[in-house]
DNA sequence: TCTGGGGTCCTAGGACCC
DNA sequence: TCTGGGGTCCTAGGACCC
Protein backbone atom coordinates (compact mmCIF):
# COMPACT_ATOMS: atom_id res chain seq x y z
CA UNK A 1 0.00 0.00 0.00
CA UNK A 2 1.58 3.48 -1.18
CA UNK A 3 -0.65 6.09 0.52
CA UNK A 4 -4.21 6.59 2.48
CA UNK A 5 -6.64 9.10 3.03
CA UNK A 6 -6.21 10.76 6.06
CA UNK A 7 -9.62 9.09 7.02
CA UNK A 8 -8.05 5.78 7.03
CA UNK A 9 -4.84 7.04 8.66
CA UNK A 10 -7.25 7.97 11.68
CA UNK A 11 -8.07 4.33 11.69
CA UNK A 12 -4.57 2.98 12.07
CA UNK A 13 -4.00 2.19 8.40
CA UNK A 14 0.22 3.04 8.01
CA UNK A 15 2.44 3.24 5.12
CA UNK A 16 3.81 0.48 3.52
CA UNK A 17 1.06 -1.75 4.83
CA UNK A 18 0.04 -5.10 3.09
CA UNK A 19 -3.43 -4.93 1.90
CA UNK A 20 -4.42 -7.87 3.98
CA UNK A 21 -3.08 -5.76 7.35
CA UNK A 22 -5.42 -3.23 6.31
CA UNK A 23 -8.32 -4.99 5.73
CA UNK A 24 -7.68 -5.89 9.25
CA UNK A 25 -7.41 -2.94 10.67
CA UNK A 26 -10.04 -0.89 8.96
CA UNK A 27 -12.22 -3.65 7.17
CA UNK A 28 -14.14 -0.85 5.71
CA UNK A 29 -11.08 0.67 3.80
CA UNK A 30 -11.63 0.99 -0.35
CA UNK A 31 -8.52 -0.26 -1.50
CA UNK A 32 -8.02 1.40 -5.52
CA UNK A 33 -4.82 1.02 -7.32
CA UNK A 34 -2.82 3.97 -8.08
CA UNK A 35 -3.12 5.67 -11.26
CA UNK A 36 -0.14 7.49 -12.11
CA UNK A 37 -1.15 8.87 -14.90
CA UNK A 38 -4.05 10.81 -13.61
CA UNK A 39 -1.10 12.31 -10.91
CA UNK A 40 0.65 13.69 -12.97
CA UNK A 41 -1.67 15.89 -15.06
CA UNK A 42 -3.09 16.91 -11.64
CA UNK A 43 0.92 17.79 -11.38
CA UNK A 44 1.38 19.54 -14.67
CA UNK A 45 -1.46 21.54 -14.07
CA UNK A 46 -0.42 22.46 -9.78
CA UNK A 47 2.86 23.28 -11.30
CA UNK A 48 1.42 25.67 -13.96
CA UNK A 49 -0.27 27.68 -11.30
CA UNK A 50 2.83 28.13 -8.93
CA UNK A 51 4.42 29.21 -12.12
CA UNK A 52 1.71 32.13 -12.55
CA UNK A 53 2.79 33.51 -8.68
CA UNK A 54 6.59 32.86 -9.02
CA UNK A 55 9.11 32.21 -12.08
CA UNK A 56 10.77 30.12 -9.27
CA UNK A 57 9.40 27.06 -9.16
CA UNK A 58 11.64 23.86 -8.21
CA UNK A 59 8.95 20.94 -9.11
CA UNK A 60 10.21 18.63 -6.40
CA UNK A 61 8.37 15.55 -6.68
CA UNK A 62 5.10 14.77 -8.22
CA UNK A 63 3.26 16.50 -5.38
CA UNK A 64 5.55 18.69 -3.64
CA UNK A 65 7.09 22.25 -4.63
CA UNK A 66 9.37 24.90 -3.70
CA UNK A 67 8.23 28.43 -4.84
CA UNK A 68 10.63 31.29 -4.05
CA UNK A 69 8.91 34.14 -2.96
CA UNK A 70 11.59 36.29 -2.27
CA UNK A 71 11.12 40.16 -3.53
CA UNK A 72 7.35 39.20 -4.89
CA UNK A 73 5.77 41.40 -1.97
CA UNK A 74 5.90 44.73 -3.99
CA UNK A 75 3.94 43.20 -7.59
CA UNK A 76 1.70 41.48 -5.07
CA UNK A 77 1.17 43.68 -3.09
CA UNK A 78 0.76 42.10 0.14
CA UNK A 79 2.75 40.04 2.49
CA UNK A 80 4.37 36.49 1.75
CA UNK A 81 1.39 34.70 3.77
CA UNK A 82 -1.05 36.48 1.46
CA UNK A 83 0.58 35.82 -1.76
CA UNK A 84 0.70 31.63 -0.31
CA UNK A 85 -3.29 31.92 0.81
CA UNK A 86 -3.89 32.90 -2.92
CA UNK A 87 -1.84 30.53 -4.47
CA UNK A 88 -3.83 27.87 -1.98
CA UNK A 89 -6.68 29.31 -3.21
CA UNK A 90 -5.98 29.12 -6.85
CA UNK A 91 -5.26 25.46 -6.77
CA UNK A 92 -8.29 24.67 -4.72
CA UNK A 93 -11.07 26.39 -6.80
CA UNK A 94 -8.87 25.17 -10.30
CA UNK A 95 -8.18 21.53 -9.63
CA UNK A 96 -11.09 20.86 -6.44
CA UNK A 97 -7.46 19.74 -4.23
CA UNK A 98 -6.33 20.89 -0.89
CA UNK A 99 -2.43 22.07 -0.71
CA UNK A 100 -0.37 22.39 2.62
CA UNK A 101 1.87 25.21 2.25
CA UNK A 102 4.41 26.25 4.90
CA UNK A 103 6.42 29.92 4.09
CA UNK A 104 9.56 30.12 5.70
CA UNK A 105 13.82 31.44 5.41
CA UNK A 106 14.79 28.50 4.05
CA UNK A 107 13.57 25.12 2.59
CA UNK A 108 14.12 22.89 5.36
CA UNK A 109 11.71 25.11 7.72
CA UNK A 110 9.29 25.51 5.29
CA UNK A 111 8.81 22.16 4.69
CA UNK A 112 8.47 22.62 8.95
CA UNK A 113 5.76 24.38 7.77
CA UNK A 114 3.91 22.74 5.12
CA UNK A 115 3.61 19.61 7.39
CA UNK A 116 2.69 21.41 10.54
CA UNK A 117 -1.36 21.49 9.49
CA UNK A 118 -2.46 19.19 7.51
CA UNK A 119 -4.56 18.90 4.93
CA UNK A 120 -4.86 22.63 3.93
CA UNK A 121 -2.80 23.90 5.70
CA UNK A 122 -0.94 27.15 5.74
CA UNK A 123 1.79 27.62 8.35
CA UNK A 124 4.46 30.73 8.30
CA UNK A 125 7.19 30.90 10.42
CA UNK A 126 8.92 33.83 10.85
CA UNK A 127 12.27 34.35 11.99
CA UNK A 128 11.51 35.04 15.27
CA UNK A 129 9.23 32.13 15.49
CA UNK A 130 11.97 29.69 14.39
CA UNK A 131 12.00 28.25 18.06
CA UNK A 132 8.15 27.85 18.55
CA UNK A 133 7.89 25.18 15.99
CA UNK A 134 11.52 23.32 16.69
CA UNK A 135 10.59 22.95 20.12
CA UNK A 136 7.67 20.25 19.58
CA UNK A 137 9.31 18.29 16.45
CA UNK A 138 11.21 15.58 16.97
CA UNK A 139 14.45 15.86 15.26
CA UNK A 140 13.79 12.92 13.12
CA UNK A 141 10.96 14.35 11.73
CA UNK A 142 13.21 17.08 9.70
CA UNK A 143 13.37 16.44 6.29
CA UNK A 144 16.71 15.22 5.66
CA UNK A 145 17.14 13.34 9.21
CA UNK A 146 16.00 9.70 9.12
CA UNK A 147 16.43 6.91 12.35
CA UNK A 148 20.18 6.64 11.57
CA UNK A 149 21.59 10.17 12.58
CA UNK A 150 18.31 10.92 15.38
CA UNK A 151 19.59 8.00 16.83
CA UNK A 152 23.43 9.26 17.04
CA UNK A 153 22.15 12.53 17.66
CA UNK A 154 20.07 11.27 20.88
CA UNK A 155 23.34 10.18 22.30
CA UNK A 156 24.32 13.89 22.72
CA UNK A 157 20.69 14.25 24.19
CA UNK A 158 19.53 16.55 20.81
CA UNK A 159 15.75 15.08 21.06
CA UNK A 160 13.52 17.99 19.15
CA UNK A 161 14.58 20.10 16.11
CA UNK A 162 15.45 23.13 18.22
CA UNK A 163 18.20 20.71 20.81
CA UNK A 164 19.95 20.56 17.00
CA UNK A 165 19.13 23.75 16.39
CA UNK A 166 20.77 25.28 19.44
CA UNK A 167 23.85 22.99 18.65
CA UNK A 168 27.55 24.83 18.74
CA UNK A 169 29.10 24.96 15.19
CA UNK A 170 31.92 23.70 16.91
CA UNK A 171 29.48 20.54 17.59
CA UNK A 172 28.15 20.12 14.02
CA UNK A 173 31.93 20.34 12.50
CA UNK A 174 33.12 17.46 14.56
CA UNK A 175 30.40 14.62 14.43
CA UNK A 176 28.46 15.47 11.70
CA UNK A 177 28.84 15.42 7.67
CA UNK A 178 28.04 18.27 5.27
CA UNK A 179 24.44 17.58 4.38
CA UNK A 180 23.41 17.37 8.24
CA UNK A 181 25.88 20.70 8.61
CA UNK A 182 23.22 22.33 5.62
CA UNK A 183 20.22 21.22 7.37
CA UNK A 184 21.59 22.73 10.46
CA UNK A 185 21.91 25.77 8.72
CA UNK A 186 18.63 25.81 7.42
CA UNK A 187 17.23 25.01 10.85
CA UNK A 188 18.06 28.41 11.80
CA UNK A 189 16.99 30.41 9.68
CA UNK A 190 20.34 30.29 7.18
CA UNK A 191 18.87 29.39 3.54
CA UNK A 192 21.83 27.35 2.06
CA UNK A 193 19.56 25.20 -0.50
CA UNK A 194 19.03 26.75 -3.34
CA UNK A 195 15.37 26.84 -5.32
CA UNK A 196 16.43 25.38 -8.53
CA UNK A 197 14.23 25.57 -11.09
CA UNK A 198 15.41 24.01 -14.50
CA UNK A 199 14.07 20.38 -14.28
CA UNK A 200 16.20 17.42 -13.42
CA UNK A 201 17.93 16.82 -16.69
CA UNK A 202 17.38 12.95 -16.56
CA UNK A 203 17.46 9.63 -14.78
CA UNK A 204 20.31 8.71 -13.05
CA UNK A 205 19.20 5.37 -12.53
CA UNK A 206 16.07 2.76 -13.85
CA UNK A 207 15.58 0.22 -11.12
CA UNK A 208 12.39 -2.25 -10.92
CA UNK A 209 12.21 -4.75 -8.20
CA UNK A 210 9.70 -7.37 -7.19
CA UNK A 211 8.89 -8.91 -4.39
CA UNK A 212 7.30 -12.79 -4.60
CA UNK A 213 4.83 -14.68 -2.17
CA UNK A 214 5.65 -17.03 -1.27
CA UNK A 215 9.57 -16.76 -1.47
CA UNK A 216 11.12 -19.38 -3.80
CA UNK A 217 14.28 -20.97 -4.05
CA UNK A 218 13.47 -22.19 -7.92
CA UNK A 219 16.54 -21.62 -9.98
CA UNK A 220 13.96 -21.33 -12.81
CA UNK A 221 11.65 -19.29 -11.30
CA UNK A 222 14.12 -16.87 -9.46
CA UNK A 223 16.26 -16.19 -12.59
CA UNK A 224 12.89 -15.33 -14.78
CA UNK A 225 12.32 -12.98 -12.13
CA UNK A 226 15.12 -10.99 -12.34
CA UNK A 227 14.87 -11.78 -16.32
CA UNK A 228 11.36 -9.73 -15.84
CA UNK A 229 12.83 -7.22 -14.04
CA UNK A 230 15.61 -6.33 -16.50
CA UNK A 231 12.80 -6.31 -19.54
CA UNK A 232 10.99 -3.63 -17.62
CA UNK A 233 13.97 -1.59 -16.54
CA UNK A 234 14.93 -1.52 -20.80
CA UNK A 235 11.40 -0.32 -21.46
CA UNK A 236 11.49 2.54 -19.33
CA UNK A 237 14.63 3.74 -20.43
CA UNK A 238 14.37 2.98 -24.07
CA UNK A 239 10.98 5.26 -23.48
CA UNK A 240 13.09 8.19 -22.31
CA UNK A 241 16.25 7.40 -24.94
CA UNK A 242 18.42 5.78 -22.26
CA UNK A 243 20.87 3.67 -22.56
CA UNK A 244 23.01 1.93 -19.66
CA UNK A 245 26.61 1.34 -19.20
CA UNK A 246 26.17 -0.33 -16.12
CA UNK A 247 23.53 -3.19 -14.80
CA UNK A 248 23.31 -3.97 -10.81
CA UNK A 249 21.15 -6.80 -10.30
CA UNK A 250 20.86 -8.10 -6.02
CA UNK A 251 18.74 -10.68 -4.88
CA UNK A 252 16.83 -10.63 -0.96
CA UNK A 253 16.30 -13.50 1.10
CA UNK A 254 13.55 -14.43 3.20
CA UNK A 255 15.56 -13.15 5.65
CA UNK A 256 15.75 -9.41 4.09
CA UNK A 257 19.65 -10.58 3.50
CA UNK A 258 20.34 -8.55 0.18
CA UNK A 259 23.49 -9.72 -2.20
CA UNK A 260 24.23 -7.72 -5.30
CA UNK A 261 26.61 -7.21 -7.85
CA UNK A 262 27.43 -4.90 -10.37
CA UNK A 263 28.87 -5.31 -14.04
CA UNK A 264 30.09 -3.09 -16.12
CA UNK A 265 28.59 -3.66 -19.81
CA UNK A 266 31.04 -3.13 -23.08
CA UNK A 267 29.40 -0.61 -24.27
CA UNK A 268 25.43 1.26 -23.53
CA UNK A 269 22.46 -0.48 -24.26
CA UNK A 270 18.73 -0.74 -23.47
CA UNK A 271 18.04 -4.02 -25.23
CA UNK A 272 17.48 -7.12 -22.65
CA UNK A 273 19.17 -9.78 -25.41
CA UNK A 274 22.17 -7.51 -24.76
CA UNK A 275 22.06 -7.84 -21.15
CA UNK A 276 20.28 -11.47 -20.44
CA UNK A 277 24.27 -12.74 -20.40
CA UNK A 278 25.48 -10.95 -18.52
CA UNK A 279 22.49 -11.15 -15.88
CA UNK A 280 22.98 -15.06 -16.25
CA UNK A 281 26.64 -15.04 -14.95
CA UNK A 282 25.80 -12.27 -12.27
CA UNK A 283 22.97 -14.41 -11.30
CA UNK A 284 24.64 -17.82 -10.88
CA UNK A 285 27.11 -16.17 -8.70
CA UNK A 286 24.87 -15.08 -6.08
CA UNK A 287 22.89 -17.52 -6.42
CA UNK A 288 22.51 -19.84 -3.50
CA UNK A 289 20.47 -23.19 -3.65
CA UNK A 290 19.64 -23.55 -0.33
CA UNK A 291 17.93 -19.86 0.26
CA UNK A 292 15.04 -18.45 -0.01
CA UNK A 293 14.71 -15.42 -1.91
CA UNK A 294 11.51 -13.29 -1.66
CA UNK A 295 12.86 -10.19 -4.10
CA UNK A 296 14.83 -9.58 -6.81
CA UNK A 297 15.49 -6.45 -8.73
CA UNK A 298 17.83 -4.83 -11.61
CA UNK A 299 18.96 -1.41 -11.56
CA UNK A 300 20.53 0.20 -15.20
CA UNK A 301 22.76 2.69 -14.36
CA UNK A 302 25.44 4.75 -15.73
CA UNK A 303 22.77 6.26 -18.26
CA UNK A 304 23.90 8.03 -20.97
CA UNK A 305 21.30 9.19 -23.84
CA UNK A 306 20.69 6.96 -26.61
CA UNK A 307 21.70 9.52 -29.17
CA UNK A 308 25.44 9.93 -27.69
CA UNK A 309 26.34 6.08 -27.87
CA UNK A 310 29.40 5.42 -30.08
CA UNK A 311 30.09 2.23 -31.41
CA UNK A 312 33.37 1.18 -31.55
CA UNK A 313 35.37 0.09 -34.80
CA UNK A 314 34.60 -3.48 -33.68
CA UNK A 315 31.20 -3.37 -32.89
CA UNK A 316 29.10 -5.41 -34.99
CA UNK A 317 26.72 -2.27 -36.70
CA UNK A 318 23.96 -4.21 -38.37
CA UNK A 319 23.46 -6.44 -35.62
CA UNK A 320 22.73 -3.45 -33.07
CA UNK A 321 20.46 -1.88 -36.25
CA UNK A 322 18.10 -4.88 -36.41
CA UNK A 323 18.36 -5.22 -32.74
CA UNK A 324 17.13 -1.47 -32.59
CA UNK A 325 13.95 -2.08 -35.29
CA UNK A 326 13.02 -5.56 -33.10
CA UNK A 327 12.49 -3.37 -29.90
CA UNK A 328 11.33 -0.82 -31.20
CA UNK A 329 8.44 -2.76 -32.78
CA UNK A 330 7.78 -4.09 -29.51
CA UNK A 331 7.86 -1.21 -28.07
CA UNK A 332 4.65 0.12 -30.43
CA UNK A 333 3.13 -3.38 -29.98
CA UNK A 334 3.71 -2.73 -26.45
CA UNK A 335 1.76 0.66 -26.65
CA UNK A 336 -1.03 -0.43 -28.67
CA UNK A 337 -2.05 -3.81 -26.97
CA UNK A 338 -0.37 -3.71 -23.64
CA UNK A 339 2.75 -4.09 -22.07
CA UNK A 340 2.82 -7.76 -21.93
CA UNK A 341 1.50 -8.87 -25.27
CA UNK A 342 5.12 -9.10 -26.03
CA UNK A 343 8.05 -10.55 -24.29
CA UNK A 344 11.23 -12.69 -23.54
CA UNK A 345 10.89 -16.10 -23.09
CA UNK A 346 13.15 -15.97 -20.60
CA UNK A 347 11.02 -14.37 -18.61
CA UNK A 348 8.07 -17.01 -19.24
CA UNK A 349 8.69 -19.00 -15.80
CA UNK A 350 7.60 -16.36 -13.84
CA UNK A 351 4.25 -18.13 -14.33
CA UNK A 352 5.89 -21.14 -12.45
CA UNK A 353 4.59 -20.10 -9.43
CA UNK A 354 0.86 -18.75 -9.15
CA UNK A 355 1.12 -15.67 -6.57
CA UNK A 356 -0.83 -15.38 -3.39
CA UNK A 357 -4.08 -13.98 -3.36
CA UNK A 358 -5.00 -9.70 -2.34
CA UNK A 359 -0.72 -9.74 -4.08
CA UNK A 360 -0.53 -7.25 -6.77
CA UNK A 361 -0.44 -8.55 -10.49
CA UNK A 362 0.57 -7.29 -13.44
CA UNK A 363 -1.73 -4.43 -13.75
CA UNK A 364 -4.36 -2.57 -11.96
CA UNK A 365 -7.52 -5.04 -11.70
CA UNK A 366 -9.78 -1.51 -12.27
CA UNK A 367 -7.96 -0.86 -15.72
CA UNK A 368 -10.35 -1.94 -18.59
CA UNK A 369 -12.91 -2.67 -16.17
CA UNK A 370 -15.07 0.27 -17.00
CA UNK A 371 -19.17 0.69 -17.23
CA UNK A 372 -20.66 1.25 -20.36
CA UNK A 373 -20.17 5.41 -21.79
CA UNK A 374 -17.43 5.70 -18.81
CA UNK A 375 -13.92 6.41 -19.20
CA UNK A 376 -10.95 6.47 -16.47
CA UNK A 377 -11.56 10.28 -15.86
CA UNK A 378 -15.27 10.36 -15.36
CA UNK A 379 -15.14 7.16 -13.62
CA UNK A 380 -12.54 8.52 -10.74
CA UNK A 381 -15.28 11.88 -10.39
CA UNK A 382 -11.74 14.62 -11.58
CA UNK A 383 -12.73 17.87 -13.17
CA UNK A 384 -11.73 18.49 -16.61
CA UNK A 385 -9.02 19.41 -17.45
CA UNK A 386 -7.63 20.97 -20.83
CA UNK A 387 -4.84 18.99 -21.16
CA UNK A 388 -1.87 20.16 -23.63
CA UNK A 389 -0.32 17.39 -25.54
C1' DT B 1 6.88 0.42 10.33
C1' DC B 2 8.66 -6.49 11.16
C1' DT B 3 9.62 -4.75 5.48
C1' DG B 4 6.48 -2.07 -1.41
C1' DG B 5 8.79 0.32 -5.17
C1' DG B 6 11.58 3.98 -7.25
C1' DG B 7 14.91 7.33 -6.71
C1' DT B 8 19.26 10.76 -5.15
C1' DC B 9 23.44 12.24 -2.98
C1' DC B 10 27.59 11.83 0.01
C1' DT B 11 31.81 9.73 1.76
C1' DA B 12 35.65 6.74 2.79
C1' DG B 13 38.99 4.13 0.93
C1' DG B 14 41.41 1.80 -2.78
C1' DA B 15 43.76 2.09 -7.34
C1' DC B 16 46.61 4.52 -10.06
C1' DC B 17 49.69 8.20 -11.52
C1' DC B 18 53.41 11.63 -11.08
C1' DT C 1 64.90 -0.31 -5.08
C1' DC C 2 62.59 2.00 -1.43
C1' DT C 3 60.01 5.85 0.53
C1' DG C 4 57.13 10.01 0.79
C1' DG C 5 53.71 13.30 -0.70
C1' DG C 6 49.85 14.69 -3.39
C1' DG C 7 46.18 14.54 -6.87
C1' DT C 8 42.31 12.23 -9.36
C1' DC C 9 39.11 8.80 -10.40
C1' DC C 10 36.21 5.08 -9.22
C1' DT C 11 33.42 2.10 -6.34
C1' DA C 12 30.84 0.23 -2.50
C1' DG C 13 27.86 1.25 0.74
C1' DG C 14 25.29 4.26 3.79
C1' DA C 15 21.49 7.34 4.58
C1' DC C 16 17.52 9.47 3.24
C1' DC C 17 13.33 10.87 0.53
C1' DC C 18 8.60 10.41 -1.80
Amino acid sequence: MAAASYEAKARGVQRGMRLFEVKNVCPSAVILPSDYETYSLFSVRMFEIFRRFSPDVEEYSIDEAFVDLTGLRRSSHGPYGMIAKKLQETVETELGITVSIGVSLSKVLAKIGSKHNKPHGLTIIPGMDIHIYLAGLAVEKVWGIGPNTAAFLGKFGVKTALDFAKKDEKFIEKYLSKPYREIWNELNGRSVYPVTTESKSSYQSISKTKTFTPPSSDETFVLAQLSKNLENACIKARRYGLSATRLILFLRTQEFRDTGMEIKLSHPTAYPADLFGPLREGFVQLYRRLSLYRQTGVVLGGLVPEIKVQYSLFDDISKIEKMAKIYSAIDRIAEKYGKYTVHHARSLPTKLQTQHEGERGDEPERKGDLFKGENKRQRLGLPMLKIKV
